[in-house]
DNA sequence: TATGACAGTGGGAAAAAGTGGGAAAACGCA
DNA sequence: TGCGTTTTCCCACTTTTTCCCACTGTCATA
């Protein structure tokens, strides 16, 4: 279970610490993503793996799903630790999720998020002017 | 399983590095072949074979199931990697995916894509103007 | 407050990958 | 057979990647 909001540096090389909190459960080689909302997801590989079985269950023969499996699966990469704890963005995965030089990481159940530290903020501020309206949807299904 | 995007490419002499990622799946000996959506597909000798029994035992009596044979049985070539992890290109699939100097190899799954990079970039972006649409699908299959 | 440990960051050097080009070999055609 | 073209193999240069080390700031402890 990833919680939690860390922010680090992405240097000229393209790489980039990892916090430490979530080195252990992330292990040395895991999978970062595309996500939603021009994040990138990164996963251990046991959970990567069990997206990928599902995505293999999907047929070639319909365009959309073609076009679904190119989204997800070329738009993945498999990245591997380094010794200091850091790992290398693809420049693809750079470019999508408008990476600069601040980069924050964030834990969200079972994956890290990881955004450009500018736009998570203006996201945050944008989610928590809706929390009020959050909260009165978490109250109907009975979270609150 | 292949996954990610890596653009190399393409010189006079019709040859094309391979992503040093790929190589140890796709193995020294590959089929080639016409894809969907204007690119090529690379298939290692072994996923190639499941492929085309899969062709096989379609229906022999539709015009449009011989037609499919025709399109990727006939457009299909045995590629070898050279000492340096070069293939060359013939140039009949040179021509039907419009590659031109710069070209994307994508990792979708059990093959590898071949696309001119001028032409991935505008389906990509087609693709990911439809993130709401593969928002619901990523539900469907559990990953959100 | 001083000290040690460590996470985070930057940078240098070695290694490897990617690319271009030349020479030899093979091929096609007259 | 002889000539010109294409293909194949090999080498070399350039760029990128990888590995390692060092510096800095923070935190905990003495």
């Amino acid at each position: 279970m990833f919680i939690g909001e860390y922010e680090h540096t992405l240097d000229e090389k393209k790489r980039v610490s990892l916090p430490k909190q979530f080195r252990g459960a992330l292990g040395k080689k895991m999978v970062m993503t595309r996500g939603l909302d021009n994040c990138l997801f990164i996963y251990p590989r046991g959970a990567w793996e069990k997206v990928a079985a599902k995505l293999q269950s999907l047929s070639f023969a319909q365009a959309d799903t073609r076009g679904f499996n190119r989204f997800i699966l070329s738009g993945a990469a498999e990245v591997e630790a380094d010794g200091s704890g850091r790992i290398l963005i693809p420049d693809h995965q750079k470019e999508f999720a408008g990476l600069k030089k601040d980069v924050v990481f964030a834990g969200v159940s079972d994956r890290v998020e990881v955004w450009d530290a500018v736009i998570w903020k203006s996201y945050k501020t944008r989610i928590e002017k809706q929390a009020d309206q959050m909260a009165e949807k978490l109250g109907e299904i009975g979270v609150l």
